[in-house]
RNA sequence: GCCCAGGUGGCGGAAUUGGUAGACGCGCUGGCUUCAGGUGCCAGUGCCCUUACGGGCGUGGAGGUUCGAGUCCUCUCCUGGGCACCA
């Protein structure tokens, strides 16, 4: 008897899959066709768990798919532009592009292993000139086609490296490398118009029922949209061209609680006091603080009275002060708002600390008490007792309130009902060399001109250093120099490259047609879109697929895609990630020391370091990372049990949404269980073929069932659980004593129902049954419905709601005679203690429930 | 701070529309095989009381609806994720 050697099999395997091109995906408008996508990865150049849990889930699907008969595209990438390049360059030296593709042929080389049904012939990186010049080509339709514009925008600045920050690289105020504090600045930026579209995005989400809830509901609170109350306030003392001061609110219901107004140290009213040198001082700190809305949520809220005053609008003899607050956003509404201390918690610690007047506008109907230090923010629909109304009923509730405001504004003249939504365009300027240029030029004489198509791609230049801060495009000796299009005088490069969210905004289109010398190919995109089966990580659920369908809208428009591409993904899927337990020790001083699996052993006694036996802390279910050591690669794993087991084990202890937690212990479980599966079948080959057979009728009907539980599961995305009917059926196959024929059909359809899962086992027992073909390319079994059926049942039979016993009646035993069958129970018979029961409840097929 | 998701045995988790809670796997316990280098097989395994029969308690916590709640409702605690220049 031979054992099971994935390292021998496996790669065998994978030969015959690439030898009959099984998963070359070709136009058949024959066949319909089934397009699976994973989002692609960003070459790093080692794959993780992640990448096998993610690149697994999408193999169980194509393959699957591919087995009930449908033309599946499945393909594979590289989201290959980006900042991790441009740090290596920096660091270790070379150059970035140099650094990716070695990286992309390391990963390449560690993916091949798993056994994908990935068609390869569609490979591309987004940073091969050949996809980034039809990239730019879009850009340039998109920019006719008005969609695309400049407008200025604030970054982080770092005055150090003379680069702009991203987020996460401002740590406190400073730059991450640099250690310098961070200015927000405000720059010229290219920006999408996807704000435009922002009304159609929400409501088409009520129609994606294939996309997870959860991430429809952020993608609905991202978008934002609000309706509220637009006017102008008239200005005292304010600089020439300030007459009126513009403010937004979602609840101008409050209005008469305003005690002051505010705008955001961006505003440009703002920038007009700036030779205040206090007002200066305020705002150049409010603008060292990060960009991100967390940031500034979370910062400490400060003011500086500008001593300007605003009339209200209603009362003109009252007078507001205005402020420049750090807690207003310039891009959301005006910039500017009026501040109701009493029912917004901001304005009401913004006025506690500043000294500021507090009315109430109203207070809870019950009990109702003015504000202290607790703004009163019930909910909208909830009725109040209105203290300053403006004719309303006096139990009105806030939406009453603000339609009634917003009306009688309209009607006065004095403001208006604006819908606006707090998603912002697309800014999409990145001063950073690795990544697609944006194909404009700046003309002294005709200002900002698109270079010409026949002059794509607009290729980044090779001989660049990164020892200096700063872009090197905006230092390098003659890359900037052109001419323009327009007049032919010299002119110069715009040196800000595109965002990598629109590299992989339209990934999924190119892939339908990856050779051709236009973005897309009109037949190849009407056939293969959309994408039938998208799977990635939540933590994509907001901006790369909000982007992608606001992409996906401006291809259409501009004749890239058809209309029915729209929205490109019909279906998503977000699945967890894979996590580990972190090993820490503590050193001298007590700060952490953290331990790779393998220098721990966990014993009786606990978990403990194998060199010195000391105690080691354990912290379970945490997100794998180098810096824990945490890491499991899986390039060892596959090397220790093989492509299938890594394969079986991330899918089968986790449903596939949620984390799933890598164990040694599971994993060399998997690798066992497959060993066992393929004994058996070494078993079943050597049985006696005639010999005859017990329970034959029993195992097929396991059989059967297993077939339509498993089939069931695989459609929900339940491979968890199909694993573990897979499981089942391996138990009952290894205790059955069935003849010999009816052994050998249960192995090979269990081969079959494995097969999207352990790909090359299943080949392997496959062909040592004597199957036919490929098991890859064999029709998905069908259950009989017939064997599904069973002659009785067993209902639990309950007294109040407990279960106390059951009974095994045929199907279909009237209800009458079921419930007399239950009171017969001895146990039922004691419960009742002689009394008649008061109820009883049957429900057929399910449960009788005896109420006492 | 705002938004979202999730809490079920020692562990990962299962459970059509509200209908036998703990499938399946890990771990653990006992036994068999004698395999000496990650073996196979059998049995048991939510907690507590009980020799047994049987009983009580159990899905983060507190209340509620129902013949019946892991599932529905209200409040609450904890954990994880996202927050526009990370990809």
């Amino acid at each position: 008897m031979s054992r099971y050697d994935p390292a021998t099999l496996e790669p065998r395997w994978q030969q015959a899959w690439d030898e009959a091109s099984l998963f070359r995906a070709e136009r058949d408008e024959t066949r319909p066709k089934y397009y699976v996508l994973e989002m692609f990865p960003y070459p790093s150049g080692r794959i993780h768990m992640g990448h096998v849990r993610n690149y697994t889930m999408g193999d169980v699907v194509a393959r699957y798919k591919l087995a009930r008969g449908f033309n599946v595209l499945h393909p594979m990438g590289w989201d290959a532009f980006g900042l991790p390049a441009e740090n290596a360059a920096m660091e270790r030296g070379g150059h970035p592009a140099d650094w990716t593709y070695a990286n992309i042929a390391d990963m390449r080389a560690q993916m091949k292993p798993l056994g994908l049904s990935i068609d390869w012939s569609r490979e591309f990186a987004t940073c091969d000139p050949e996809y980034y010049a039809l990239q730019q080509s879009l850009f340039l339709d998109f920019l006719d086609a008005g969609l695309v514009y400049r407008k200025p925008a604030v970054v982080n600045w770092d005055p150090v490296e003379m680069t702009v920050l991203a987020n996460e690289q401002v740590i406190d105020g400073k730059g991450w490398r640099s250690g310098a504090p961070v200015e927000r600045q405000e720059r010229q930026q290219w920006a999408f118009r996807i704000s435009d579209f922002a009304g159609e995005l929400l409501d088409a989400l009520e129609d994606m029922k294939d996309w997870p809830e959860r991430v429809r509901l952020m993608q609905a609170n991202w978008i934002g949209r609000s309706r509220g109350l637009e006017f102008g306030f008239e200005t005292i003392g304010a600089p020439e061209g300030f007459g009126r001061l513009e403010v937004y609110s979602t609840r101008p219901d409050t209005l008469m609680g305003a005690t002051f107004a505010a705008i955001s140290p961006d505003h440009p009213l703002a920038r007009a006091l700036e030779g205040n040198p206090a007002i200066a001082a305020f705002c150049a700190e409010a603008r060292r603080s990060g960009t991100s809305e967390e940031a500034l949520e979370k910062a400490d809220k400060t003011g500086i009275d500008t001593g300007i005053r605003v009339r209200h609008p209603l009362e003109p003899g009252r007078e507001l002060p205005v402020w420049i607050a750090n807690f207003i956003l310039m891009d959301y509404g005006t910039g500017a708002i009026f501040g109701c201390p009493a029912h917004d918690q901001r304005d009401l610690d913004f006025s506690r600390k500043y000294g500021l007047e507090v009315i109430d506008c109203f207070v809870a109907r019950k009990d109702g008490a003015p504000v202290e230090n607790t703004a009163f923010v019930p909910p909208k629909s909830e009725p109040v007792l209105w203290l300053a109304g403006l004719g309303w009923p006096e139990t009105a509730t806030a939406e009453e309130a603000i339609a009634a405001t917003i009306d009688r504004a309209e009607a006065e003249g004095w403001g208006r009902g604006v819908t606006r939504y707090r998603l912002r365009d697309w800014g999409i300027s990145r001063q950073r060399y690795w990544g697609c240029p944006i194909p404009v030029i700046h003309c002294p004489t005709c200002g900002v001109v698109p270079e010409m198509k026949e002059n794509l791609p607009v290729a980044l230049p090779m001989d660049v250093t990164f020892d200096q801060p700063g872009n090197p495009l905006d230092r390098h000796p003659t890359w900037r120099n052109c001419t323009c299009p327009k007049c032919g005088g010299a002119a110069l490069r715009e040196t800000d490259t595109m965002d990598t969210f629109v590299d992989s905004s339209w990934y999924f289109a190119r892939f339908t047609a990856p050779g051709a010398p236009t973005p897309t190919v009109a037949e190849d995109a009407e056939y293969w879109m959309n994408v039938d089966q998208y799977i990635g990580g939540i933590e994509h659920a907001i901006l790369h697929l909000l982007y992608s369908r606001f992409f996906a809208r401006a291809m259409h428009i501009t004749g890239h895609l058809p209309e029915k591409s729209r929205e490109p993904f019909a279906a998503l899927f977000t699945q967890g990630m894979v996590t580990h337990e972190i090993y820490r020790t503590r050193d001298g001083r007590g700060r952490p020391v953290y331990h790779l699996p393998e220098e721990v052993e966990t014993t009786e006694g606990g978990t403990r370091l194998r060199a010195t036996g000391a105690p080691v802390e354990v912290i379970p279910s945490a997100k794998m990372s180098k810096s824990k050591k945490n890491v499991v690669d899986p390039v060892n794993i596959i090397e220790r049990f093989g492509a299938d087991t890594a394969r079986w084990f991330v899918l089968s202890d986790s449903p596939p949404e949620r984390d799933v937690e890598w164990t040694a212990a599971g994993a060399e479980a998997a690798f066992r269980h497959l060993g066992r599966v393929w004994m058996l079948c070494d078993r079943i080959a050597a049985m006696d073929h005639d010999a005859p057979g017990t329970g034959d009728d029993d195992l097929l009907r396991a059989m059967h069932r297993t077939i339509a539980e498993v089939t069931t599961h695989i459609d929900a995305f339940g491979f968890n659980a199909a694993i573990a009917r897979l499981y089942a059926f391996t138990n009952v196959l290894a205790r059955s004593e069935a003849s010999q024929p009816v052994q050998r059909q249960a192995i090979m359809t269990l081969a079959q129902l494995m097969a999207p899962m352990t790909p090359h086992l299943s080949e392997d027992i496959w062909a040592h049954q004597g199957g036919e073909g490929l098991v890859a390319a064999a029709p998905w079994p069908v259950a009989d419905p017939a064997m599904l059926e069973t002659d009785t049942l067993v209902l639990p039979v309950q007294i109040n709601g407990k279960r106390r016993g059951e009974i095994e009646v045929p199907r279909d035993l009237p209800s009458a005679e079921v419930e007399a069958r239950a009171l017969a129970l001895d146990a039922v018979a004691r419960h009742l203690e002689g009394r008649a029961p008061r109820k009883v409840i049957v429900v057929p097929g399910r449960i009788v429930n005896v109420v006492a």
